[in-house]
DNA sequence: CTTGACATGTTATATTATAACATTTATACC
DNA sequence: GGTATAAATGTTATAATATAACATGTCAAG
């Protein structure tokens, strides 16, 4: 980690900061850190789209869909079919580096990667800031539902639409 | 309701029901008749393409995609161009009759129309049976993830997708 | 310095979804 | 019953999302 991380940036562990005012410059630069670290860790390479790829869903706390983020790097050089993009953003999803957001159809970066977590995202659909919540819970009551039928969960999708507290305010 | 459900159909309020055998002929019968009464209370119309829609729906405990329930109505003498499929299951999912599954980019009738839910769905990828399964637990947890920022839910997609107690003994 | 694995580029096409307008069908009112 | 109105369906066209298949390039190990 690129520093002391609990007392430069408190709020950083609460998941859904992504709705309240916050040191952005940081907090990207922050989950970017990780990235490169957990990546290195594993023998596997941050190429230069994935990278890029990365830094473009870390710029805000929102989803992109595939075709933004392309349009987005065939204006930097790279290449200009969709292929570039999934590509980068499949790499990004298995990684736990971006997390794909079904209602939107669309990929937001993970903010707080190598923490293992299976999220929960909460969409507002006033402003489209994506935040990640705090899911062990949520996920705990699923595995429960699940086990009274003898269903094995593998991967799950926890999405909920809404209003974040600044657009209750201005709706 | 077409009769006393409970004693006729013991299983029938236990959610996931569609991964077990059970009275399928029943299930679908009595899910379609809830929903036009359902339908008929709100003063609204089940109209041919409509139920013939829910019908297909009611077939299997699977997703169809609207491409699929397209071609089904066209081989029977209805339009055969999106918009008359998309409005069809738009309707119903409005109505809470059927559930877009997000993650197979499809749809699937509700097994318990009227019946206030927030459903989650259970998606066996060996079979493919999707199933509601009891998600009043798992949206408390999600509300209380939510509420945590202030952050107001309106509409939530919970599913897991993995492997149903049959496909498990099968792998 | 070459081999093999991985990554990227490129072409083409598949799949999912909606906008916009025309036509038909049902309902409400007189 | 007959007409106005609303609702639903049909139709044309296109948009948006996603992947298959293969060619080319890059990098690291031996």
């Amino acid at each position: 980690m690129a520093h002391s991380h609990i007392d430069a940036c408190p709020g950083c562990e609460v998941p859904d900061l992504a709705f309240a005012a916050h040191d952005h410059a940081h907090c990207s630069a922050d989950a970017l850190a990780r990235a490169e670290a957990l990546v290195a860790e594993k023998g596997l390479r941050l190429t230069p789209v994935r990278r890029r790829v990365l830094e473009i869903l870390l710029e805000e706390h929102r989803a992109l869909g595939a075709y933004d983020v392309l349009t987005r790097l065939a204006a930097e050089g790279f290449g200009n079919q969709p292929p570039v993009a999934y590509r980068a953003l499949d790499f990004l999803e298995e990684q736990g580096l971006a997390h794909r957001i079904r209602r939107l159809n669309a990929f937001t970066a993970c903010m707080h990667p190598g923490e293992a977590h299976a999220p929960a995202f909460l969409i507002c659909r006033g402003c489209n800031v994506v935040a990640e919540a705090p899911a062990a819970p949520v996920m705990a009551a699923l595995q429960v539902a699940a086990g009274q039928s003898g269903f094995v969960i593998e991967r799950s999708t926890i999405e909920a639409l809404g209003l974040c507290p600044n657009c209750q305010v201005a709706a």
